[in-house]
DNA sequence: CTGTATCCATGGAGATACTG
DNA sequence: CAGTATCTCCATGGATACAG
């Protein structure tokens, strides 16, 4: 339970997941990220890649040498390896989704109908 | 991406997955789920658990027949294809754990190291 | 461009007391 | 036992202005 929490206090905010997957495709700079990610703001954005900056799962690279100074932000190979968890929680919610908007199409398999559904 | 966000959404909060990993055991009475998951107050878990029977991953019954009344909360078999999503967050969870506390050792197979770790 | 600082509204969540 | 109601505190997070 305790791994669990950990991984959950990590991904669990409103945009941490969002600007990972968002990185998945790639390197980006942080304008790039703030319009990739849809509604996040400066502050937030910020706030959230610092995190996962010492969480290790992204880097941070400046380029000061250029007019104004250009900031990429790198997935760390490590990053990848949360796809499987991404996955698996793509995979319930879409089916839960179906679970709570069509219940007897989604478990019908497996629960037994007191009536089968006219239509 | 709203699918994870939906599961997130669900699973996110602080005391769910708790909750449902509480439940997992067996069905279990409020008192009983108070005592499981430690430091949640009677006002959380009755909201926690109004929502996930909301979202249909459990059912409440009450035995009114009996001198306090019961109320028990069970699982519904749906609540069970969430153990992918708990197994790939408690997986990654511990492997982050690692990688925070031991780098070197964690990721050693599939990062070039500058220099092999003396001891 | 890449942020940080400040102000402020909202809601999450604890403590406590109370009801059926 | 199984909750609900109320009060209150505080963190989250938006808007805006500012800085390097």
């Amino acid at each position: 339970m305790r791994s669990v929490r950990d991984a959950l206090d990590l991904l669990g905010g409103k945009w941490k997941l969002a600007i990972i997957v968002s990185l998945l495709e790639g390197p980006k700079r942080f304008k790039q990220l703030q319009r990739d990610v849809t509604g996040i703001t400066a502050k937030m954005l910020s706030k959230e890649l610092k995190e996962l900056e010492v969480n290790g799962l992204l880097s941070r690279s400046v380029q000061a040498d250029v007019a104004p100074v250009a900031v990429t932000y790198t997935l760390a190979p490590y990053g990848d390896t949360l796809l499987p968890v991404i996955d698996a929680l793509h995979h319930w919610g879409s089916q839960h989704r179906m679970n709570i908007m069509h219940p007897q199409e989604a478990v019908a398999a497996k629960t037994e109908v007191s009536e089968p559904v006219a239509a």
